[in-house]
DNA sequence: GTCGTATTGATACGGAGTATCATAAAGCGA
DNA sequence: TCGCTTTATGATACTCCGTATCAATACGAC
């Protein structure tokens, strides 16, 4: 596991460290003239201190009585503008409230560990390349897919 | 694309048709002693007839107006039976509800057309073991994986 | 500092999903 | 077929996640 490149190759497999995530992402705002905002660092802050995947209604409970007001509707819109600029990712879970876990963007793939939240990344998608194969034959067009591993991390094991 | 054999070899892939399903279904509420009530035959019923993923909404406002007077509190709780037992499968979408689909229990993963609900169930997941291997080699344990293909079906192209 | 624009907060709302509990129906044994 | 036990259902009300609206505010370019 290495300090993550860019872009990531095929079948390459990194951990994505806080301190990364947050240094390429506020590259990003600048360069998408994205205003950092009080309210904006804050969230920002939490996130990337955040050490497990965290549902959205943690971070208003946590930002909403200790840092000061910030609104839910506020939190809401980061989260979501994180989301769909591919930021961060959405982990499903049955029943429960989903979760996000911290990401770059682009055509990745992640494991993220639901004990610490450590996430690993990895990039292309050669893995299902005889599967896509497959669907084409039969005359299905693939438009997007999902893939999510969840598990447990060489630490959390120990545990 | 064949009926459907049993259990699926690996990397196979083929369609479901709804009249397997149900009669697979029925099968299993059987052998498991699960009552085949009135209200459960119409849930049933319309989720074998359905030609696309439905939401559970869908459901509740077709059966609560037209078939006679259901619960919504009784659809949720079939609904939530036939995702836990793995005969319908949850699609996940940004923003909007999530749309089910139907499936066959077991370790499969599928493709589903978006615009008509043609679902495709291919099983074993082969195509993920080079990746499985290089999560196990950096100590990740993975305990659960969901891979959802989108797209559409060879019929819905045409248009 | 001033100004235009994007962002925020307050409020209130909508909608998915669920807890509770008395009633009704399924299925089984006699 | 009748009754009995067990399970499912319906009515009601409620919780909670997420969002629309819009006036007020903060950003940051000049």
């Amino acid at each position: 596991m290495t300090t993550l490149p860019q872009p990531l190759t095929k079948g390459e497999l990194v951990s994505l460290t806080p301190q990364h995530w947050r240094t390429r992402l506020e590259q990003a705002m600048q360069d998408e003239q994205q205003r950092m905002t009080r309210t904006r660092r804050l969230v920002l802050d939490w996130i990337t201190a955040a050490e497990a995947p965290f549902s959205a209604e943690t971070l208003v409970d946590d930002l909403t009585t200790r840092q000061g007001i910030i609104s839910r509707p506020t939190i809401y819109r980061a989260v979501e503008w994180l989301r769909r600029t591919g930021w961060i990712g959405r982990i499903h879970h049955d029943g429960a409230e989903h979760t996000y876990a911290r990401l770059l963007p682009g055509h990745y793939h992640h494991a993220v560990c639901t004990a610490c939240g450590l996430t690993l990344v990895f990039g292309g998608c050669d893995l299902t390349q005889a599967l896509l194969h497959t669907l084409v034959a039969h005359g299905f067009t693939v438009q997007g897919h999902l893939l999510e591993l969840y598990g447990h991390c060489a630490n959390c094991q120990q545990t």
